[in-house]
DNA sequence: ACACATGTATCATATTTATGATACATGTGT
DNA sequence: ACACATGTATCATAAATATGATACATGTGT
C-alpha cells in the first residue's frame, strides 16, 4: 500500500523542483526525500521525475499523478491547521441540515454575515438525524423528533400547512362555498382551480386533502415547479392555488400578494424542532444560528 | 507535523469501531493501530475516542476531525487505485481549457458520450498555456500560440469577428449606408442601434471598432448579458447588434434568426489552435476531442 | 577550461516505528 | 456468577525508516 507521506513528499518535490528544497520545506533529510520518491516510483511503476542537472522535471506520469492528488492532498494538509493545539482560534465549520425551502427563506439572507463557515445539507429527516448523531451534521431543523440519547431537541416554532392562492383568485366566492359546509361543493370548487405542485413531494397536499376530505386528491397539479418557494413566487403573479407551510409565505400574505384562503377544517400543524448533539464543541455557533431562526420565524 | 498515515488509521477506526478490525483492514498490527491513534491524539491534544468495552466511540472532537478529513482523505486513497501497476485499464481524466462560449457550442453536447472523464477549465489564454505545460491541463483551445518547446500547436479552424444583428434590424438600410463608404455615416448609423455586450470582455467590440474606425468605440452597449452565447440568444429575439466570433452563431445565421450584416472593412480573423504537450499519456483521448471539434467546426 | 556552487545517490549507522506475545479490561451468554 | 469471547494496552524485540557523511553529477560564472 502506498504510504500517504510519499504523496506529501512527491507534491513538495513537484513544487520546489529539488530534493534538497523539499527536505527543508518538510523538515526531513534530503536522503529521506530521495527514499520517499524512489519508493513511490517503484510503487506506481513509473519514473516520476527526470533528474536533470539542477532540477527535477516531472515526467508525463509525474504530471498525471500530481494532478490526481493535489486537490485532496492540499485539503488534507489544511485539516492539520484546524487542529493544532494553539491559542489562536480558527474559524469553525458548522454543518446544518434542513429542507431546501426552509433554508431559502430563513438562513440564506444571513449566510454572508456568519462569523463561521457554514455547510447546508438538504436531505430527508431520518437521514439527517443519523448524520447528526454521527457528527456529519451539527444542527438540524426538523418537524420530527428522533429518539437518540445523544441528541437534544428543542421546539422553536410551528408551521401550519395551509391553502393559499394568488391575489386574483376569487376568495369571496370560496368563502361562500365554505359556508355551505358541503364537502362535495368545496372539493368541486377547489378542483376547478389551477393548482401548483413541486417535482418532489406532494406530501403537504396529500395530508391536507386527506385530513379535510378523508381521501387522496384525485387530481394532479397543473403546474409543477422546482420547489415550494417557486410556488410562492408563481402564486404572487396572481392566480393559482397551492398547499404550503404558512411560514414560507408570511411576508407575501402580509403584503397581500398572496391570500391565505383556508386553514382547513381540521388544521394541519407541525412543531418545528432544532436538533443537535448534547455534547458539541460548537455550542456558540449553533446558538448563533438558532437565534437567527427565532428572529426570522417570529413575525 | 502529523503523519498522514495517522489520518488513514483514524478514519479506519472510525469506520470499523475497533482497533483490531482496523488492523485487519489496513494490513498492519493492532499495536500499530493503537500507536497511530495515540500519536494522533497527542498531536491534536484531544482524546478522539472513548474506549468502551467493545467499541471505540468517537468523542465530539473525534467527530469534528473525522468530518474535516473524510472527503479529502477518501479521494486521496482513491488516487492509488488509478496507479496500481495493473493490466486493467482505468478511465482516465482529461482536462481541457477553453473559453466558456467555445465549450458551450462545441463540446457540451458530447460530454456524456465521452469514454473518459472530462474536466473543463475556463481561464485566460496565457494562464491556460502555463497550466498545459505544468500538466494541469491536457489540451487547450486557443487563438494564441505559445512558445514552449514541450507544447505542440495545431491550427484546426478560424474565427471571424463579425457584426451580427437580430433579424428585425433593417440590414437593407445599413447596406445603403455602407455603400457611401463614409466612415462617419456608418459609425453614426451603428451608434443609433441597440447594442449587446458581455460583463467580462469588450475585446471583440474594441478590436472591431479600432480596425474599422481607427478609434475606441465611444458608446457603451445598452444590454450587458453574461456571455457571448447569451448575446446570440438575445439577438435571436429580433433586434439589436453585437460583435461576436462567427462560429458562435453559424446555425443562427444559417436559419435566418440572426443576420451577419458586416464583416468589417478590414476583416478581423483569428486562427484557432489546439495546444497539447508533445509527450502525453493521453494521446488517444485528446485525439477523440480534437475529432469532435473538427466535426463541429466544419459546417 | 576551470573552479565552484548546487544538487542527487549511496552508504553505514542511529532512530523511529511496527510487531508478536501477553497481561488486562469489559461485555455476553449460560 | 461464572467462563468465555472480544477487544485494548504495554512490553521487549525486530524491522523499517531516517539521518549524517560523503561521493558523484551537472550546470554556472570567470
Amino acid at each position: 500500500m502506498v504510504n500517504l507521506e510519499w504523496y506529501r513528499t512527491f507534491k513538495a518535490i513537484y513544487k520546489t523542483g529539488t530534493l534538497t528544497g523539499t527536505a527543508e520545506v518538510l523538515f526531513i533529510s534530503q536522503p529521506g526525500v530521495s527514499l520517499h520518491l524512489s519508493s513511490l516510483e517503484t510503487y506506481v511503476g513509473h519514473k516520476l521525475f527526470d533528474r536533470t542537472g539542477r532540477k527535477m522535471i516531472p515526467t508525463e506520469h509525474g504530471k498525471v499523478l500530481f494532478n490526481a492528488l493535489v486537490d485532496p492532498l492540499t485539503k488534507l494538509e489544511e485539516v492539520e491547521k484546524n487542529f493544532q493545539r494553539s491559542t489562536e482560534k480558527h474559524v469553525p465549520t458548522i454543518s446544518v441540515g434542513m429542507c431546501f425551502e426552509t433554508f431559502q427563506i430563513t438562513l440564506e439572507q444571513y449566510v454572508s454575515t456568519l462569523p463561521f463557515n457554514l455547510i447546508i445539507s438538504f436531505g430527508d429527516y431520518p437521514e439527517m438525524l443519523d448524520q447528526l448523531d454521527k457528527g456529519i451534521l451539527d444542527l438540524i431543523i426538523t418537524p420530527k423528533k428522533g429518539i437518540s440519547a445523544n441528541i437534544e431537541h428543542e421546539s422553536f416554532s410551528h408551521e401550519k400547512i395551509v391553502l393559499v392562492a394568488g391575489k386574483d383568485v376569487d376568495s369571496i366566492a370560496f368563502k361562500e362555498v365554505l359556508k355551505t359546509k358541503n364537502k362535495g361543493f368545496i372539493e368541486e370548487w377547489l378542483k376547478q382551480q389551477k393548482w401548483y405542485g413541486t417535482t418532489g413531494d406532494m406530501e403537504h397536499l396529500f395530508n391536507f386533502w386527506n385530513l379535510n376530505f378523508g381521501k387522496k386528491p384525485d387530481f394532479r397539479p397543473n403546474y409543477i415547479v422546482p420547489n415550494l418557494n417557486s410556488i410562492v413566487r408563481c402564486l404572487s403573479a396572481g392566480t393559482g392555488l397551492a398547499v404550503v407551510p404558512d411560514f414560507l409565505c408570511h411576508s407575501e400574505i402580509d403584503n397581500g400578494s398572496i391570500q391565505l384562503i383556508w386553514e382547513g377544517d381540521k388544521k394541519l400543524k407541525n412543531t418545528l424542532y432544532f436538533g443537535n448533539r448534547k455534547k458539541t464543541v460548537h455550542h456558540e455557533e449553533i446558538d448563533h444560528i438558532k437565534t437567527l431562526f427565532r428572529k426570522v420565524m417570529a413575525r
